[in-house]
DNA sequence: TATGAATGAGTTTTCATTCAT
DNA sequence: AATGAATGAAAACTCATTCAT
């Protein structure tokens, strides 16, 4: 057989990339096998091991392509010129929209990834930050203005407004929260609502 | 008398299970090896599997033990007769208390347990989400006394909250904040005033 | 509490013996666990190794407890002035007879011992072999005599009765062969029946 | 070609299988650990697991393909039209040469399978008693035919040859028997002999 | 005699990774 | 690029036996 060409070979790449996902959410990383990943690709065993070096690769892979998109949706976000908590929102929105678009790939960055820092995460983790300190930076700016009061320091806020949207997205992912389609744009305005606006009447 | 004391007995097993903190705490619960554990208390490999059943039932403990008493302390806090405000105060200070008393516990039960809820926080949802269920009828009631707002549902506020706090000993853990002994208590009044008060000037 | 007398130590070995037999039969040897034969007698743990030095020990004791009354019988109706047939239906009689008055100790014997001759049974070879020397020793004297053809050899002609009557029990001991009480008696006269009869008509 | 060939796969599977016979014939299937198996087969550990699920599989597959050829060779004899004595003569001449051609094969079969049926031969029992049935089938026929006596039941005459038998190989097996080359033919005579013709003169 | 806690050696199985074709 | 056979390290768990009381 002649030679796929080399976009027929990204192409597999990406087959195994999907399958993973998939087999990830379902069974978890360290549950499941490579092969189970073949499997589901629909490719020989080898062929993981000749577009990844690893197993993990393939789980850093996906979660680092996933996780420049949210930095770089949120460092956009922060480029315009609006309110804080239009920005904020625009985040929450942006997150709850990538797990309504992608609920495995988002259940399997936040399983695996994101909430797991003891063992996948841990190499990750000045990426997370990442995302943590551009949100700070955004509050910290907030409260320079005076939009926002200056009684949390912005790291601190930072770390609760994501922990809030990270804690909903479990929440629907174990089935904690109800998960309906409607449910996702009210979490988005929920969020602010909460964080911005607080629960004191 | 036949046999060693009961106490002596109690002590044992006491001695595994605060060795396994640490082991857990240091190693991670899958990277550790029940020798690991053996060793750190300093007793044969086999009295691991004399006092339980298997090393997920080591950790099983460790999560109830501790698990228990803060639905214990959230029920309490629930009871008294002050305002939600001061209610969620209480519960942000008894988690913040607990990591800031065994940091290792608090560890292990949030990054082993909490936060793993595909692998082992799967068979404990049902008690996790005892805490979620506590909080949100707090929340509830505040908001049908006039207290809360009733902008957001009081199942989201719960996982808003918890999971705010929970962010913020992750925070800790992996040295994102600042975990300064006064650190701590200023997280307490932190949360509360980002959650209730809202960030909003 | 004083020390019990050797009677009632006596009894407690007995009482281990009579609940190994029990355990062994329903679990088998190698899957059962020390401490199943201790609570099948109530005692303790460490009383099995006070009267037996190993778990080997009380199966070794059970075997040789019950083949030498084999032997002895054996010996006894060999001594008696019948006919060869009358000897080999008093034979089968009597291990019919063993297996219908004890059964769970018959089958631990057949089934743990002398039909495992690769694990248990290496060692208790000669004993084994006693008995089958024995009845051969009474075909030979048959044949000497004319009662028996001496067309086989008396170790084959006795391996052949021996085979006969172990694959019977086993047949009842494993649900193969219907084992109602009144099958047992048929079987003796079976068993002769077909050696020393023979199926032709 | 893309991969070995399947011949080359088979081979290797094979070379595991026979590895096995000599290691089960050797040491027993208990004591034997699938190091063994893989080390007598100069293959690597894994690869034992590659095509066999677990070490009870190897023998299970072992115990099958020669039943199954036992099972093949009695329904091939007993559709022959020869007399019933000539039938079982020729099972118990397929069995002597089975041991006779593979001592090792029959070796592990009888001990660890046939004779082991609370343990192995537990799973495989059905199995096993379709050779007794077959068995006891050509024995009805010839008892209604008149080429038998009828003083015993088909079933219960099966059992006492088949033991005769199993009981001959196994003191070969034990050499408790003289199992000398021109033995093995003696053997398929006398037990026909003693079976249908009886030892009474 | 009696108790049961304490010991630790031993083995199956899993599965990521490598490699010959 | 593609295949899947081959490799072998790693660890949980079991349980007979010992021993302090």
């Amino acid at each position: 057989m002649a030679t796929r060409n080399p976009q027929q070979a990204a192409e597999k790449r990406r087959l195994i990339l999907d399958a993973a996902v998939r087999v990830f959410a379902r069974q978890g990383f360290h549950t499941c096998r490579v092969s189970d990943i073949a499997d589901e690709a629909g490719v020989a065993y080898g062929l993981v091991y000749h577009y990844f070096r690893s197993k993990d690769e393939v789980l850093d892979t996906l979660f680092l392509e996933r996780w420049d998109i949210l930095l770089d949706a949120i460092r956009e976000v922060d480029g315009q010129d609006v309110a804080a908590r239009e920005k904020l929102y625009a985040i929450a929105s942006f997150i709850v929209d990538s797990y309504r678009h992608d609920q495995d790939l988002m259940k399997v960055i936040i399983v695996e990834v994101t909430r797991a820092a003891n063992s996948f995460g841990r190499s990750h983790l000045a990426k997370i930050r990442e995302a943590y300190d551009l949100i700070a930076a955004i509050v910290e700016k907030a409260q320079a203005s005076g939009e926002f009061k200056d009684t949390v320091t912005p790291a601190f806020a930072a770390m609760a407004f994501y922990g809030a949207i990270e804690q909903v997205l479990t929440g629907w992912i174990f089935e904690l929260l109800p998960g309906a389609p409607e449910d996702f744009d009210q979490a988005k305005a929920f969020v602010v609502e909460t964080i911005c606006g607080g629960l004191d009447a």
